[in-house]
DNA sequence: CGAATTTGACCGGCGC
DNA sequence: GCGCCGGTCAAATTCG
């Protein structure tokens, strides 16, 4: 199991990140070594939410309030629906859209969007109560590249 | 035979 | 108020 820690870069113009100075993917996810190629600008039209990219924030919107991290209560003021703990958004060059990432996933849904004319696909983790939902599609102009995005905190070990 | 996928339906938010 | 658009549900089906 690796051990990548994230640092977001700083955002020039919107420094609304300040409670993401120090971000530990490694506490979500397991990383080999996806991710070494030129961020794209722009990965998803809805910046409200800071979108990383190996060791740094590719894109960062003003959205303090949809991003706060309680650690301290887990998940306890969030129970408006659209809240989101977190979501982390990588560019992944691959072939293939099934990446092990040490969690099981259970597709619940698929979806074309407008804007590209790949299908998206949905998932969850199929752990029972962890919140954690992911997010594959390919990449609009590069189609060896694979969009993650991940959304939640898992509230679990990674069984793998 | 139980569990995970598949895939169209359904639903809620938003813009016009 | 309606229709588009993105997200989720769920029944049928496939898979292990």
């Amino acid at each position: 199991m690796s051990n990548a820690y994230f640092v977001p870069r700083d955002s020039p113009e919107s420094d609304h990140t300040e409670q993401h100075t120090n971000f530990e993917l490694s506490d979500y996810f397991t990383f080999n070594d996806w991710f070494e190629e030129e961020p794209s600008s722009v990965i998803f039209e809805s910046v409200q939410n800071p979108v990383y990219r190996a060791n740094q924030v590719i894109e960062s919107g003003g959205a303090g309030n949809s991003l706060e991290v309680p650690s301290n209560s887990a998940g306890e003021n969030c129970r408006d629906k659209k809240y989101i703990k977190e979501r982390v958004a990588f560019k992944t060059k691959s072939e293939i859209e099934i990446l092990d990432d040490g969690y099981k996933w259970r597709k619940y849904g698929k979806k074309v969007v407008k804007n590209s004319p790949n299908p998206r696909n949905y998932y969850k983790c199929s752990v029972e109560g962890c919140p954690v939902k992911k997010r594959v599609e390919r990449d609009r102009d590069d189609p060896r590249y694979v969009i993650t995005t991940y959304e939640g905190v898992h509230n679990h070990q990674s069984i793998s």
